[in-house]
RNA sequence: UGACACCAGGUAUU
DNA sequence: AATACCTGGTGTCA
């Protein structure tokens, strides 16, 4: 199972949701021009990393989850292996590839088990990383700056609110991506190369 | 078949065995008052545990055995079902009821299937436990704590050697254990609650 | 020192 | 297929 690039969102302007104004409960931006969060499509994002040997082959898997006022619910899947990599930089390229699927700002709610993607956001790591010009508090470099960084482009357009959960706690989505992560980490055939990792 | 507590130590004085300097093979202590460890009575414990959905109805068996100089076998089975409980519970308890029927100091061999009842004396996971304050090596805290401790207060007398037999591989006594075992978890008539089990 | 995740291995119980 | 338990390790941060 590749990678499927490319979040079709045409899909979800099927669902009647491109224009706002029309939207039946009301929330449809009177405001016109200035893009309110509230006015915003909302989507939910659950991602998990997996790697064998840590670091090891590893993969990532990703749902990314719109339910239309309509109450359909429009949902995509990605996934990705690679022959060598480690645990934290596919749970980062797991929430990665989710934003940059998006094609509009979006308000996205990501679930994540991993705190060290969460709490970069919300105990407000990055911003230390920042002030320090991408030093960690021990004055170090933060390690893999390159899915950092890509992390803080995709989300730019977007209001992301970051939620952990407990991994293997009976999260029905977050196990769905972690058996997405396992068998793109376990399926050498399609594994690509982390060109991002220095081993 | 509920629990047979107080194992008789007078079935094994009546094997003539308490005046140890009157045993036939020479080893009986010259040293009189001093209790060598050579000169205690040796006593063979089989223990196996059964539980029914893990967590879930289980149960244990044991067999005290003795054999005398003379001898002359003697022999003690033990066996409780409880409710809801665990197989790593069960395996702890079969060993530790055996132990706890010893009225006097012995030297005890015991078999059973259980790594993780033989390893923690014969590697020393306990000593790290003790070291770490009941703490595993993965620091969280160690489970079963309450049949831990009581097993090591119940070896405490006794000169225990724990040995590893593969489970379901032909060996008489733990097959015998093994169908108390399952006998006690699987007859609700007699099942105790397992106060100790934290569900 | 703490936290989360990712494993590798072993035994037993189902 | 899963749970109950343990050992050993790395990837990362505060």
């Amino acid at each position: 199972m590749g990678a499927q690039h490319g979040f079709s969102f045409s899909e979800f302007s099927q669902a009647g949701f491109v224009s706002d104004a029309a939207r039946p409960d009301g929330r449809g931006g009177a405001a016109g021009a200035r893009i309110e969060e509230g006015s915003l499509m909302e989507v939910t994002l659950y991602s998990d990393g997996s790697s064998r040997g840590n670091p090891g082959p590893g993969g990532y898997g990703t749902i990314l989850r719109y339910k239309a006022p309509s109450g359909a619910v429009h949902e995509k899947e990605f996934s990705e292996g690679f022959s060598c990599t480690t645990n934290n930089r596919m749970e980062l390229l797991g929430c990665i590839v989710g934003l940059e699927a998006l094609r509009r700002p979006c308000t996205v709610t990501v679930y994540s088990d991993s705190q060290y993607l969460v709490n970069a956001f919300n105990q407000n790591w990055v911003a230390g990383w920042l002030k320090r010009g991408w030093k960690n508090a021990q004055k170090q470099p933060v390690k893999n700056v390159d899915l950092w960084k890509r992390l803080l482009a995709a989300k730019e357009p977007h209001a992301v609110t970051f939620v952990w959960v407990k991994g293997h706690a009976g999260h029905a989505e977050n196990e769905r991506c972690d058996a997405l992560a396992t068998a793109a980490a376990d399926n050498p055939a399609c594994h690509k190369e982390d060109a991002g990792f220095k081993g």
